[in-house]
DNA sequence: CTGAAAGCGCTTACAG
DNA sequence: CTGAAAGCGCTTACAG
């Protein structure tokens, strides 16, 4: 291997200093701009590329973000935070950093070990995606570093945080619904279980208060147990017209359920989702879904940490972002 | 934001050099036990945490390695390379490594146009993830730093590449049906469109042999157009026993052909697939499938990445992981 | 417009 | 066993 050109031996060849290369390649004044184009051209030529890492020295800044995913929301069957993950990436290049992953593991989570990137200096700040523990996030709070929740949020901490707007989603899809002239609409999810499926079901009432729609008890439909594990859906005794289920993969499991029961949907009963994961065109009727904004969130999260690594002291509280319905074939008006 | 506390900071502290700091933190000889228990407890209580950057700067080594994704294998109904990523970033965590993802872009790769992690010196090898076309390979070559391929490779190209044993896992799974008392065994696949597909048909076909078995030109299915569209399956007037597909994705919708046509799986007809993804377990009843090692495939490529990292004259050729027969209902013995 | 000096925080090679 | 010196490749602040 040999030695890779530095700025140095482009200014030794133009018989100048390493400085007015910097300068120049750097676009900086102080150069003229003849000056500039011939050393450009040569570094170029050369073949030059930047050493980061003597840049990174000299600035403090390494123009890497962590993003630390706990290791339960990466499974094979979960792509949704490393599709977040990829359009971190894509933006961060974009702006001249680059994103490292950390999956929390389990033990670490418990142990509150925190991760490699940290003790090294890898990063210049954190993006959290996906929900950690209360403890790991105490911990977490002591960093000294910018930081950020992406997709969820804690009310006791003062860390930032850029969430989809379940509520607003949800409140939306259930408007569609009664202007298709649905009145019996029930909700699908355990509402006690996360946030999300607690906002939902707080967009679908408030639709409902808007519209003199009674809440009615029955039409809460469970879908899993204290621990998040799925669970037979049990349909009402009356079946509504129409059910709002918190994710695409309830909806799809009740579709199932449905069509098994002699229902035919959307003819006897329409069904709509949330995520517009792949479970939403795995079901057949596909799903009338929101779709989680992917790409805003991702592009709000960085502008926000870079931010707070131009400026520690900038603070931007809790950032909603509004998904968008995707209309497809489990809605019909009657 | 206070100071960060360096290495002269601990140094000074005891009233010693930067030197011997340097030495105790990273376990080099010339520091007297005791001194270095000492130096080390005390970086402890400071918080002390290493400056990579400079400690890259020095050694001319920036711990991070590239991974180049081309984008049409990260939509979000193809979260297999982004498990791999997820495994390369755990095991490359382990050795002191980072992984940095690029995502290859449709544009990027026709106008042959290398990621800036490339420009920027931003990391020490590249692991290329997914085929890749020819005209970018041959750009690839010319990177004088250390890089592999991993899940294709280019006969045509000198680069090491790190695959799945396609031909092997078909011929196992095959050989499977045949203890179970099949004999009429039908490939489902395109067995002109990807290597892949062709590695898993030669697999089965050489089972076929070993079992003096006839290969009947139509039991050989098509699954998808020359462009690898999907297109309607269609079943051979004479329907065989059982069915290897070329991937779990096609062994879904056959399923659900043949349920459409009025036939049982696997009490009619025995079915199986390949990758144990998503699909495998969507389908009723679930597939018995061949699950890609996707750890071993990760960790294999980097310590073959690491190696040419620390000697660039090393050399590997085409490395071959095992895959793994995952038994499930699909298959009924007869 | 151009450059000499200094320094970012480490580690290696050498001297004691 | 311990440390002074040198240098990795950049950029900033200052002098000319």
């Amino acid at each position: 291997m040999n030695k890779p050109i530095t700025m140095r031996d482009i200014a030794n060849r133009i018989g100048v200093s390493s400085v007015t290369v910097s300068k120049a390649l750097n676009d900086k004044e102080g150069v003229s701009d003849e000056l500039k184009e011939q050393i450009k051209l040569l570094a170029h030529e050369m073949g030059y590329r930047i050493n980061t890492a003597a840049k990174s020295m000299r600035e403090g800044l390494t123009y890497n973000i962590g993003v630390v995913i706990p290791e339960r929301f990466t499974g094979p069957n979960q792509s949704f935070y490393m599709q977040v993950y990829q359009e971190i990436s894509k933006s961060l290049e974009a702006h001249g950093y680059y994103g490292i992953l950390h999956i929390l593991s389990a033990a670490d989570e418990e142990e509150l070990a925190l991760p490699r990137i940290y003790y090294e200096r890898k990063v210049d700040g954190f993006i959290l995606l996906g929900q950690i523990n209360k403890p790991y996030i105490e911990v977490i709070e002591e960093i000294e570093q910018p930081k950020l929740f992406l997709d969820f949020y804690d009310e006791h901490s003062h860390i930032d945080s850029i969430v989809t707007d379940n509520f607003y989603g949800a409140y939306e899809l259930t408007n569609y619904l009664v202007r298709q002239g649905h009145r019996q609409i029930a909700y699908v999810g355990n509402i006690y279980s996360t946030s999300s499926i607690q906002d939902r079901f707080l967009g679908y009432y408030k639709s409902l208060l808007e519209h003199n729609i009674r809440l009615q008890p029955e039409y809460i439909v469970n879908d899993r147990d204290e621990q998040g594990a799925y669970i037979d859906i049990e349909l009402p005794s009356v079946l509504p017209t129409a059910f709002v289920c918190n994710c695409d993969q309830v909806a799809y499991s009740l579709v199932q359920k449905l069509k098994q029961s002699g229902y035919k949907v959307p003819d006897d009963c329409s069904v709509v989702g949330f995520d517009n994961d792949i479970y939403a065109t795995l079901t057949e009727p596909h799903l009338t879904t929101v779709e989680v904004n992917i790409k805003q969130m991702a592009q709000t999260a960085i502008q926000s940490i870079l931010k707070k690594i131009d400026d520690p002291a900038s603070s931007f509280g809790r950032t909603v972002v509004q998904g968008k319905i995707i209309y497809r074939d489990s809605v019909k008006k009657i």
